[in-house]
DNA sequence: TTATGTGGGACGGATAACGTCCAGCAGATA
DNA sequence: TATCTGCTGGACGTTATCCGTCCCACATAA
């Protein structure tokens, strides 16, 4: 905290983002020599149009010349890199973490927020505003999001801000009751987030330790199985992961459970199913609301989840191999990428 | 040189408007505790819906919260102030230099570059690039522009650039021959910034120490008598701003001249003319071109000179009364406030 | 010569920004 | 209690900007 990059991503995050891309530019142009824009386009990801606004400018900034045979770096563009190289890794070290992970999982996109949420509650805050922000980015009008339990969900919720964006959105529990304090409860978060973004909710009320008998009457009736129906063809399912045991103390589980749990090498714990290192389901908890098969088929599954200590837990369940975002933190992506080598 | 702002100044120009702003703002809201958006939008002098904008993004970043009675500060907000402050200053000296210049001449815009053009030839081309970058903020298709001879007029036309903007622009001597240096004389810096820029120009070929016969016969001819028509009514003049004594040396003016200068306590020399400090005309050397009268009847006139030495003069020049953008260096632009108390 | 690269100009459609107006709400005031 | 004021957030049409696309003149190499 306190350096003038870090202030900047507070307080101009898009700016940050041009800075990346400037910088990025102006290195390649500095590593080719002299290379055209087509060319140049074509290695920095860009399209032609929009290289060629930002090449205008550093143009205009002095810090590249042009000639008919290319642009070139400019003496001024030299020492301003050169200037920048301590702060650029500062920048970009995040990014990088990201994609690694993004491209070793097959991921959609990876968010990675600075610092260790196991530590630091500030981490844990930015890590809930960037899954906010990542649902956000993706929801459409009358999206129905199906929702998990845990605290990183719940801050989630807490982040979450009115906008047009959720009109019309339908925010279900993803499972019933799985044992958790109430306000860590997939319930009760899909409330929060309701409530905070102007969207609407059901809830999925199915008590814990039933009777199979119970169980099997209650999920037979109408109301309970329609919203059940509706929970599973979710286009967006948002969920934290959780180490296996903890998660299983947490909810008071039993004790030939856990016992079992620990002897099938349980890691890993997200949606109400516990997976062992290689990503496979070693356990899981009989409640009601989406099934396996279900997040196979899910158009978007969003795990959220930081924190050193979570790193192998976030692994095993990336290896299950059917999340599309991930928001994690520096501490957990390190970690992640420990695990792979 | 090297610190964080001075390289993101380069790289990102727009940063350092965007990031004043959002400061400002945050700033107010803080010292006001809770203030609504239209008592806000007023006290930092922007219409509603652009501080809106500005608004929404702070309040997603968590730097500022809202309730039905207004914005306040968040608690991420107040430690983000309170580590920007060191940066700040250094963000703000400059537009605040510029514009206690500004208000106390009566000017349309004052632009400052840090530095001291006398030490630093890195100052000087910062200053000639800002003097370019002005011309092609205020140029309009088919401009008549005027330019004087000098150094930083020089340095002006070596950082103009191709634009559009200029497509169409004609670029006049203001002045005839001012025995100067050739490649500093009026004459040469208009073709050089047509050259660069795609515009147009043509060339006022008055020899220096004429006699008083040949000048008048000069100035009949048809097509001198249309041109300097043409520079009469040109839109846009822009200058440079020397010490009176310094010029006088350079151009070789007869040492009776230079007595009766020094006697009427000549200060600065500005497009031919001579100021003493109270502003007023004391001598101006015999050539052909825009008269005092053109001056003040000109849209815009643009002064562009650096250097702590030049601060008497650039001050002297202003009293004047007929300028409308100064394009300045720190070093003198601390001087011109230094004389103003 | 031809082929392939270069920067720069031009232009229309998409998109984001902005001015403007209004609804709904909460607290203050009469 | 009723009214009023100032607040946020939504809505919408207009404007300005960005960006995709296509083209041209030119330089260079084959």
């Amino acid at each position: 905290m306190g350096s003038l990059l870090e202030l900047q991503k507070q307080l101009l995050p898009e700016l940050m983002d041009v800075m990346k891309k400037r910088y990025t530019i102006l290195h390649h142009i500095k590593l080719n020599g002299t290379v055209g824009r087509r060319t140049l386009a074509h290695s920095v990801h860009m399209t032609e149009r929009m290289l060629r606004s930002e090449v205008d400018i550093l143009k205009q900034q002095g810090l590249l010349d042009t000639n008919s045979s290319g642009m070139h770096i400019s003496i001024a563009g030299e020492e301003l890199l050169e200037g920048l190289e301590p702060y650029i890794r500062e920048l970009f070290d995040l990014t990088d973490l990201a994609e690694r992970i993004r491209s070793h999982f097959g991921l959609k996109e990876v968010i990675i927020v600075p610092g260790n949420s196991d530590d630091s509650i500030l981490a844990k805050k930015e890590l809930g505003r960037a899954g906010a922000a990542a649902l956000r980015k993706v929801v459409q009008p009358n999206d129905v999001i199906a929702v998990a339990g845990g605290s990183t969900m719940a801050g989630i919720a807490d982040s979450l801000i009115a906008s047009a964006a959720f009109r019309g959105t339908w925010f279900l529990p993803a499972r019933g009751g799985l044992g958790e304090h109430v306000e860590l409860q997939a319930n009760s978060i899909a409330s929060t987030m309701a409530k905070r973004t102007g969207g609407q909710y059901r809830l999925l009320h199915v008590p814990d330790h039933l009777s199979e008998e119970a169980y099997q009457s209650l999920i037979q009736e109408p109301n309970i199985r329609e919203l059940i129906a509706i929970i599973r063809k979710a286009r967006i399912v948002v969920h934290g992961i959780g180490d296996a045991m903890v998660m299983a103390t947490r909810r008071n589980v039993d004790v030939s459970v856990k016992d079992s749990l620990a002897q099938e090498g349980a890691l890993a714990e997200a949606f109400g199913y516990y997976f062992d290192n290689s990503g496979s389901v070693v356990h899981n908890i009989p409640t009601v609301g989406l099934r396996l098969e279900d997040i196979r088929e899910t158009e978007l599954v969003i795990g959220v989840a930081g924190g050193r200590s979570k790193g192998e837990a976030i692994a095993a369940v990336l290896r299950f191999g059917h999340e599309d975002i991930l928001v994690t933190d520096e501490a957990a992506a390190e970690q992640i990428l420990n695990y792979l080598s």
